[in-house]
RNA sequence: GGUCCGUUCGUCUAACGGUUAGGACGCCAGGUUUUCAUCCUGGUAAUAGGGGUUCGAUUCCCCUACGGACUGCCA
């Protein structure tokens, strides 16, 4: 069953001599390393406010990993901290995923063979868990109050201990199973006092977490702590939730952000505990603020000028408002190109990638170990340079819609010719109006410096002039317009720039744009002349 | 503080122990353009420091420095 969908990955040495799935168990057993199974990998974020990029690259990272491998890419909701609860943000995240282009095929919203796939759904499920890691004297049930560890915590720092923690040392001294008699144990179980379960952390143990990027990771089990498993409130921790949930949706690769490293070792231990298979780990490094040191934050968008999130967020609490890439007029493309090479890069000189390259290119092995600081720069570079290769048409569409909001309509033809003519001038989305406003609105005043440099007494005869020509001229295409314009100036001994200058001052209103005689061509003969006259009566008075 | 992870141009990064340490963004200069952009060409700029190992270290090992993550009944 596993081979069917999954000859396209096995390694050709073996895929020629595997005809069925039977055949290679039976007689092949050697082989068996061959087949491998079909990876799943998982987003699994919390949805306690917005999706920051450095969380939108590890869902990327992980979809180009199950994509590249003909595997399956999963959407997990780790909602276990009730506190926590941010409405809207579930929806985000979802709304996130889809705008950059990263499907998944199994979660939250679509469903799948293992749902439900949101945890707070999962919730009677852990608990069995919980009690088989008691059984087998792996876990302990502990009755301290908030305030209790506070007080030990307290007292372990007075005493001098750096990192007070629940272990081997401070756990024979609490309220807990361990230290409580049996009958005393059942008694409190019994009268509804809260409980919590904890890990019992063995005493002397090297623990080794074998990451895909940083190779092998040693923690010595004394500087773990009994980490709490299962909730006062009936809800496991993230902990045991995601061994859980990993393990019964068969994740086979766990692609993570590096803050989960110090805990991987407690994941390792669990997975042994409860007797499972444990996935292979790949923690990626930490996405860096742009300026000093420190993981990039919410605040250092707006601090420093360029969004840190893929939408625009309101919070539901303060109000406060959080600018996205899409809203700032990014393409989901040159986004998504732009976060793919954040620590991981093809090992090749190519950066430009479409998804399917990506896909192709992507591997674990080249994803980076250090910390990557974001560079807005590069974004807008990648943007422009998205923007420019886009088709004519698309870039009509996108400036349309901006035309649209504005309620101005023009004929389609039109558009099309502008949006060819300014697409490279544009980085952003936004920049398509800046860059193209003077089409579809003539300039009503016109900008002092150029006036100042150019605006001669004798420009508003010398304009006139041209305009007469023009009237008298049928050919509107560039070309023609060039030279008439160019004969015009050559035939009366002008200069260049006295008319060029000039006349593009009396249609865009300023000095900037494509070429004078591509923007009359566009912009008709009737506009053109009217333009002239409205500069000639209304600039230098 | 402790544990763990990391350290190549300003930034993203390449270089399975032997390269004039390569590319990209940015910046600077030149060219194209009647303007502003684009675009093209060129330039600027790096192996954190110190010890080893080696004929030879960016690359392997150790120490130091610096940075980061973690250190909750958060994820």
């Amino acid at each position: 069953m596993l081979i069917n969908s999954k000859r396209n990955i096995l390694p050709g040495r073996c895929s020629q001599l595997l005809k069925t799935a039977e055949v290679t168990f039976t007689i092949f057993a050697p082989l068996k390393k061959c087949i491998m199974k079909e990876i799943r990998v998982r987003f699994a974020p919390s949805p306690t406010g917005p999706l920051h990029i450095g969380g939108v690259r590890t869902a990327l990272y992980n979809y180009l990993f199950a994509r590249k491998h003909n595997g399956k890419f999963l959407l997990r909701i780790e909602d276990t901290d009730q506190t926590r609860y941010v409405p809207g943000a579930e929806e985000y995240i979802i709304e996130s995923l889809k705008w950059c282009g990263i499907d998944y095929d199994e979660g939250v919203g679509i469903g799948g063979p293992h749902a439900p796939y949101r945890q707070s759904e999962r919730k009677e499920l852990y608990k069995a868990y919980a009690a088989e890691l008691i059984n087998n004297g792996h876990a302990y049930y502990a009755f301290d109050t908030p305030e209790e560890l506070d007080q030990m915590r307290e007292r372990l720092k007075a005493k001098g201990v750096a990192t007070p923690q629940y272990d081997a040392f401070t756990r024979s001294e609490m309220v807990n199973s361990l230290t409580l008699s049996a009958d005393e144990t059942k008694a409190k179980l019994n009268s509804w006092s809260p409980y919590v379960i904890r890990i019992l952390i063995p005493e002397n143990e090297e623990i080794l977490v074998n990451d895909l990027i940083r190779g092998e990771v040693n923690v010595h089990s004394s500087r773990l702590d009994d980490k709490v498993l299962f909730k006062s409130d009936g809800m496991p921790t993230y902990h045991l939730a995601n061994i859980v949930d990993d393990h019964l949706m068969e994740i086979t690769h766990v692609i993570r952000g590096e803050e989960w490293l110090p805990s991987a070792p407690l994941h390792v231990l669990l997975y042994r505990y409860l007797g499972w298979q444990p996935p292979l780990f790949a923690h990626l490094p930490l996405l860096l603020k742009p300026d000093g040191n420190g993981k990039l934050s919410k605040r250092d968008g707006d601090r420093l000028g360029f969004p840190v999130f893929p939408l625009k967020w309101t919070d539901p609490f303060s109000g406060e408002i959080s600018s996205g890439y899409r809203e700032s007029g990014y393409l989901p493309h040159a986004f998504i190109n732009m976060l793919a090479l954040l620590g991981w890069n093809p090992g090749t000189e190519q950066e430009v990638f479409s998804i399917d390259e990506l896909i192709g290119a992507f591997s674990i092995e080249r994803v980076g170990k250090s910390g990557s600081k974001f560079d807005p720069e590069k974004a807008r570079w990648f943007n422009h340079h998205y923007m420019s290769g886009l088709p004519d048409k698309e870039v009509s569409i996108l400036l349309g819609n901006i035309l649209k909001e504005k309620g101005i309509e023009v004929a389609h033809e039109f558009l099309l010719s502008v949006s060819a003519m300014i697409k490279d001038r544009a980085v952003l989305i936004p920049d398509l109006w800046d860059q193209s406003h003077y089409f579809f609105v003539a300039p009503d005043s016109w900008d002092e410096k150029v006036v100042q440099k150019f605006w001669k007494p004798e420009t508003p005869a010398l304009l006139q002039k041209l305009s007469e020509i023009l009237t008298n001229t049928d050919d509107f295409t560039v070309d023609n317009i060039d030279s008439v314009i160019k004969g015009y100036i050559h035939d009366n001994g002008l200069g260049m720039g006295q008319i060029m200058n000039t006349l593009r001052l009396a249609l865009v209103g300023g000095s900037f744009g494509p070429g004078v005689s591509a923007i009359i061509s566009v912009l008709g003969k009737n506009e053109t002349l009217t333009r002239i006259d409205k500069a000639i009566a209304n600039v230098g008075n």
